[in-house]
DNA sequence: TTAGGGTTAG
């Protein structure tokens, strides 16, 4: 035990021994509370705190409204929830402030249940829920029947105009449960929004549904309405950007970051950075990473895999040593980032060495995405027995992205026995992944084996697997354009299609054949 | 005592 917890044990002693003789004393006969609530604050320790609420308890005057319910609010934010429902139990009459706040804490556990039988439970004494009880609810629900429970219960206690905390909470639960729809109608229909509501349904479009363009349709109509716009909604839009290479885009909000002086906090440097990195700018990113007021590992790792990303392998293990030099601790992701910079970079030692060292000097197991990692450095430098080994023997199942990765190995050294083990895997992970069965097929057609190309592409129409059409993204003047194979969708297209027949026509005269099979 | 955020294998 460190000094401070025993001079806070001396202490106690003193004082549950001085309340005790209080307690005799006809005049003073209970001890003043605020000594029970400047003793909770010091708490630390959970015997700390069962200590206290033993001489609360003794007192029955003491179970009254302040000492418990902040003995409640303590446990709670000590996630020492089943104490806290011990003494929230104990609570003659609790208020919407306890209740409130048992359901904070069954929300961390993603307890539902619990939440909602305590609210009945409040419900039934009669007790109002007030604005930061469905928030909390929301948060406690995993299912979306749940949610949708809690949306009910909003609707009959708040009507159509409810607060804005618990919409907002709506649209954040929707929208991570995939229903932009319903994110989207509450949001529209939504009395006031402020820039909390839309960077919430901006973040349902991109983070949790990948719908990029959306996402940044909403963020310009945000800048129309002239709502703030603070650091939380620019991570997210420059996540955005940094998905579909939206550069323009982009490169303006660093702008406006230095423009209105918000600080590059670590999560919004990462974010910056990642876009740079992504949009293929990648001095770019390391001039900004350079400058940065604040460093975390999250802007460590944005770095590293950017680099490893381009192909700076030795820049990307020189950034990695670094971070050690000033104290900052890899994670998982750091791992990640070094070994598919060694991948990118044909560094096989390194990589080998590196996925070792993870356990054995920094304690981190190897996850999936690390063994994947593992398997395509070796796969890449063409060693596929060992990637195969390494396969066949790691600790966890492999599942479709490993096998894959090793497929697009076979395809690279044109490995056909191999590749038909990976495939059988395939089939039975990702069924319905054309590119699996394009990759195959390549394989054989290298190989010259044409009745094996002829059976993969009938196996794909029988099993109705259609390849899915090429698609690509370009950014001019803000505004993204998106194209797929043969689509006549875009006003210019004529005029698209004919830059591109004439492009490829002076590629061919140049000696370009293109690679159809 | 309440709502919104970053980096991760083919």
């Amino acid at each position: 035990m460190n000094n401070s917890a025993v001079s806070f044990n001396t202490r106690i002693s003193k004082f549950i021994k001085a309340s005790e003789n209080l307690t005799l004393s006809p005049r003073l006969h209970r001890p003043p509370e605020f000594l029970h609530l400047s003793l909770l604050k010091k708490c630390t320790h959970l015997i700390q705190f069962k200590q206290i609420h033993t001489q609360i308890i003794k007192n029955p005057s003491h179970q009254t409204d302040s000492l418990l319910p902040k003995l409640v609010e303590m446990l709670v934010s000590l996630n020492q929830l089943d104490y806290a429902r011990l003494v929230f139990d104990q609570m003659v009459e609790p208020t919407t402030f306890v209740f409130n706040t048992m359901v904070r804490g069954y929300a961390v556990g993603c307890a539902a249940r619990e939440g909602f039988q305590l609210y009945i439970q409040m419900r039934y004494r009669g007790l109002e829920p007030d604005t930061f009880t469905y928030p909390f609810l929301l948060r406690a629900c995993t299912a979306l029947s749940q949610g949708k429970a809690v949306h009910c219960l909003i609707l009959k206690t708040q009507g159509f105009g409810s607060h804005i905390y618990s919409q907002t909470s709506l649209i954040s639960f929707y929208s991570s449960h995939g229903e932009m729809k319903h994110a989207r109608q509450i949001f529209d229909r939504m009395p006031q929004r402020n820039v909390v509501s839309w960077t919430a349904i901006i973040t349902g479009y991109v983070k949790h549904n990948k719908r990029y363009k959306d996402g940044l349709a909403l963020f310009h109509q945000m800048q129309t309405v002239g709502t703030d716009i603070n650091e939380l909604t620019l991570v997210t839009v420059l996540s955005a950007c940094a998905h579909i290479g939206a550069f323009e885009m982009g490169k303006w909000i660093h702008g406006y970051i230095e423009r209105t002086r918000i600080f590059l906090n670590s999560t919004l440097a990462t974010a910056l950075l990642d876009m740079y990195a992504k949009c293929g700018y990648i001095n770019t990113a390391s001039r900004v990473f350079e400058m940065l007021p604040q460093r975390s590992v999250c802007t460590w790792n944005s770095i590293i895999v950017g680099l490893g990303m381009h192909g700076y392998g030795d820049e990307a293990l020189e950034r990695f040593e670094q971070m050690q030099r000033s104290g900052t601790r890899p994670d998982s992701i750091t791992f990640i980032g070094v070994l598919s910079a060694c991948s990118h970079s044909g560094m096989v030692e390194k990589g080998r060495e590196y996925f070792y060292s993870m356990s054995r000097d920094f304690g981190i197991e190897p996850n999936i995405k690390h063994y994947g990692c593992l398997v395509d450095l070796l796969g890449r430098a063409g060693l596929l027995d060992e990637a195969y080994e390494i396969v066949r023997n790691m600790p966890i199942e492999p599942n479709g992205v490993l096998w894959g990765t090793l497929l697009n190995a076979c395809a690279a050294h044109t490995n056909v026995e191999l590749a038909e083990t990976a495939m059988e895997h395939l089939i039975k992970l990702e069924p319905f992944n054309d590119g699996n069965y394009v990759l195959m097929s390549n394989i054989y057609a290298a190989k010259g084996q044409w009745n094996d190309v002829a059976k993969m592409r009938r196996f794909m129409k029988d099993s109705r697997i259609l390849k899915t059409p090429g698609c690509s993204l370009i950014e001019i003047n803000n505004v993204v354009h998106e194209f797929t194979v043969g689509d006549t969708v875009h006003p210019q297209s004529k005029e698209i299609y004919s830059m591109l027949y004439d492009v490829v026509r002076r590629l061919k005269t140049q000696g370009y054949i293109p690679k159809t099979q």
